[in-house]
DNA sequence: TACGAATCGAGAGCAGTGCTCTCGGCTGCC
DNA sequence: GGCAGCCGAGAGCACTGCTCTCGATTCGTA
């Protein structure tokens, strides 16, 4: 493999170097990201923006992308901890994780999981990163079914076509996942997904002064729900 | 009550006219609504639309309030119907009245449930509106008590600060209210929040197609956790 | 090594935005 | 009837995303 050019070097630099002014505004200033102030920051003048990304759109799903990694590499690193052999401490975890990052990175998760931008419609190449959380939540479930510590819910809970609708889904990433313990599944990430938003959207403000062990036992009490074991 | 002058009724037309025009732009042309275009379509110009509404913020505010009422009232319908004696009906009722009126207006629930605008804070005028939704469910909890159709959670399951946050809620709300029955509340509300923002935002698209069926499983199941009294 | 091609930053410019201010015409009240 | 308050139009400011052109620099290649 060639030694990259200095030039394509220094590219790489630059949109590297777009990516993080633009976050860095993005937790300032909110949502609504200015290109030109981002290239006002780089001493640069607004049209040599364009040199690297062809518009705004494309700039917030260059973030929306790495934002999307980042939660995703925190959550699966929470649910694989070596040192977590509990089904349930693993599944609190997870979702701790996801919790954690949020929290930690709030514009980055209005960009995620807040209101889509009117004309801007979600490329291709953002739904496998999005994937990645509820993926490893119905992964965990299928670890704990595979190891005995699940039992699979009763299978006449589910109308006809969302059974199948269900076993579709879990064919593509679970082949045999039973479809009742898939919806348990996507409930638990559901909640997941509400109770982060109403956080740190301000839905909790001068309701719940104690938001670690509000989470803590919604969470759990949708552990329970699924079937997760019980603590200790 | 003397007669309204004429100017005071044509303004009140006038005001009732703007919203519904910028209604009308929120739904097409999603959530940045241009004041300038909203003139345009009123045959107005520009500066005009400040007679009436000192910012956009403003206007937004009061459409904001308009669209939690109306939510707020289809809900609290729903909830209330006299030909629904089963408090399961009555949960199931009102949520798939949120779900209803989130789907005929679609722009106005990301208005309310989508990320917050960067430099908009809510007033207090919508924290009313926007309480009633989760009010009408819990408050469907507290009947259910009252007529002896729910037993209350075991109280040893919340720690103590969170028992005093949620008591001091209740207090307000609903005095006497067990506070780990509010918290399952709580989670029903969070549950439809998030059922309903994944349908909407398109999270469920490719993956499930009937959703009517995926809705009110979904919303079953967490009507089982709460511990409501069982269909039929 | 030299030359043509590709890349890059600067600058001007267009159409659009929220918002302010001033200027007239109209309305409503004393 | 007159005066104060209301209202729409218009100009203007600062800002936005984006396009185009023009030199300067760098790259690959002959």
């Amino acid at each position: 493999m060639p030694a990259p050019s200095i030039r394509a070097r220094v590219r790489a630099e630059m949109l590297d170097e777009i990516k993080a002014v633009a976050l860095r505004h993005l937790a300032t200033d909110g949502a609504n990201l200015s290109l030109r102030a981002v290239a006002r920051d780089m001493g640069m003048v607004s049209s040599a923006i364009y040199r690297y990304f062809p518009s705004r759109d494309d700039l917030l799903t260059a973030l929306i992308i790495e934002a999307y990694d980042a939660l995703g590499e925190a959550v699966e690193a929470a649910a694989d901890d070596p040192d977590l052999h509990d089904l349930r401490a693993r599944w609190m975890a997870a979702c701790r994780a996801a919790r954690g990052w949020a929290l930690a990175h709030p514009a980055e998760y209005a960009l995620l999981y807040g209101s889509p931008v009117p004309g801007y419609a979600a490329p291709d190449d953002t739904v496998g990163p999005a994937q990645r959380p509820p993926l490893t939540l119905v992964g965990l479930l299928r670890d704990g079914l595979a190891a005995g510590l699940l039992s699979p819910p009763p299978a006449g809970e589910l109308t006809a076509s969302l059974h199948d609708d269900l076993t579709d889904l879990a064919d593509v990433f679970f082949p045999g996942l039973p479809p009742a313990l898939l919806a348990r599944g996507m409930a638990g990430w559901t909640q997941l997904f509400g109770l982060i938003s109403f956080e740190l959207f301000g839905r909790l403000n001068r309701t719940i002064e104690h938001r670690d062990e509000y989470f803590d036992h919604q969470v759990g009490l949708l552990a329970d729900l699924i079937g997760l074991p019980p603590p200790r």
